[in-house]
DNA sequence: GTCATAACTTTGATTAATCAAAGTATTGCA
DNA sequence: TGCAATACTTTGATTAATCAAAGTTATGAC
């Protein structure tokens, strides 16, 4: 019934009402995210209410209905399967993996998708370490701690990469972190905007708050 | 570059410019294909003359330039081995293929098509016995004989099944009536329009010959 | 050779998705 | 509190793909 544009706001929208945790997502957000014009937002926005995927606030922004965030969640549990599937399966980079599956996310069927995850072992995290919406459309919730946000001397698990742009994963994973991973932190100083640490079993290095910020982690052994 | 009707027009006129071993496919025959208007088929032709893809003959027919004809040919090779993913990888049934791969076959990439090339052993014939077509866009001509111009007496192996829905191949599957397969033909009567056969190892059963021209077929032992 | 029928084309309209550019609110700094 | 800047909405156009219905050209049966 949507069509795949509708597919990819929805799926949007939802992604950054989990990062943000409020109700609205700005119309300004969505049209930042979808690389289109304010004005095509607004009027995506307005159709998208007609046919029930959203409340539109003008001036305000839009919040899913539940038949809207419903579609949205399985839309997350396709590209997060399909992405699995791309490097369990088939060998592909897990730094090209993402606009792929972003293609093949509004053609792949219910029933293929079902004998997918059957095939896959029913994975509940994809290669980035984000967790896989269940069919019934429930998702872990992910940590709220960053490798930004982390002190000197603490040792953190990397936890998701999230940010899912090719380069910035060819970096991760030369430097070796991935999900699982430990972490140690050597020093993070705020004024410079810089936080040096040490993967287990490699070699320390440096990096920006900007890129740290894109590195989930969870605290504790 | 082409959009996903365009796509789906190319593979269609490829189809039947193979089947039918004549330079021009009529208008009727594009619009009957794709399930579409007359006036539809014909203003599609306009816009695909006008982009390379085909050269269109006013009442007369569409006929693909050497761009149109790649293209086509690499839908089919998408779609072929998709098929063969999905009935040998994921276990689907070879009845309901088709539609899976129909939209599959838009949204996989240059790179996954390879990798998926790779996993499945580089096959070269579909669940349903068509050749698959090769990177350089290449195919295997297909036997020119079908169930129906048999005569009493022979012996043939079926080579593939030409229909697509969904309840023929289930018929097709419960009369074990598959590629590889021996058939021996005990009657073939061309009044009564229809014919007796008998599948290796199975009880012999009668069909039209409608039905029969569906099956190609090779003979000789 | 005529003319009905079948095959095809044209025309005018619709829908989804988009942009550019002009218009309107809201925010927030001074 | 005023007004510039930012955020958003509106308007008018475009493109791809489609249909229904009206118009045109072939075909072929007699």
């Amino acid at each position: 019934m949507p069509t795949p544009t509708v597919e990819n706001y929805l799926k949007q929208i939802l992604m950054v009402t989990l990062e943000e945790n409020g109700p609205k997502v700005a119309m300004g957000k969505v049209s930042a995210e979808l690389c289109v014009t304010p004005g095509t937002a607004t009027s995506m926005a307005k159709n998208m209410e007609r046919d029930g995927w959203l409340t539109y606030y003008p001036r305000q922004g839009v919040s899913l209905t539940r038949k809207g965030r419903r579609v949205a969640m399985n839309m997350l549990r396709r590209h997060r399967l399909l992405e699995t599937f791309l490097v369990e399966t088939l060998g592909l980079d897990w730094s090209e993996i993402h606009e792929e599956a972003e293609e093949l996310e509004h053609a792949i069927s219910e029933k293929v998708l079902e004998k997918l995850d059957e095939f896959l072992g029913r994975p509940r995290y994809d290669p980035h370490g984000h967790p896989i919406p269940t069919r019934r459309g429930t998702i872990q919730r992910p940590s709220s701690q960053t490798l930004q946000n982390c002190s000197t001397g603490m040792t953190v698990r990397v936890e998701s990469i999230l940010d899912q742009e090719t380069d910035f994963l060819k970096f991760a994973r030369d430097k070796e972190l991935l999900p699982g991973k430990r972490v140690s932190i050597i020093s993070a100083e705020k004024l410079a905007d810089v936080i040096t640490l040490q993967v287990e079993g490699s070699e320390p290095f440096s990096m920006g708050f900007r890129s740290a910020e894109k590195i989930l982690v969870v605290s504790g052994n």
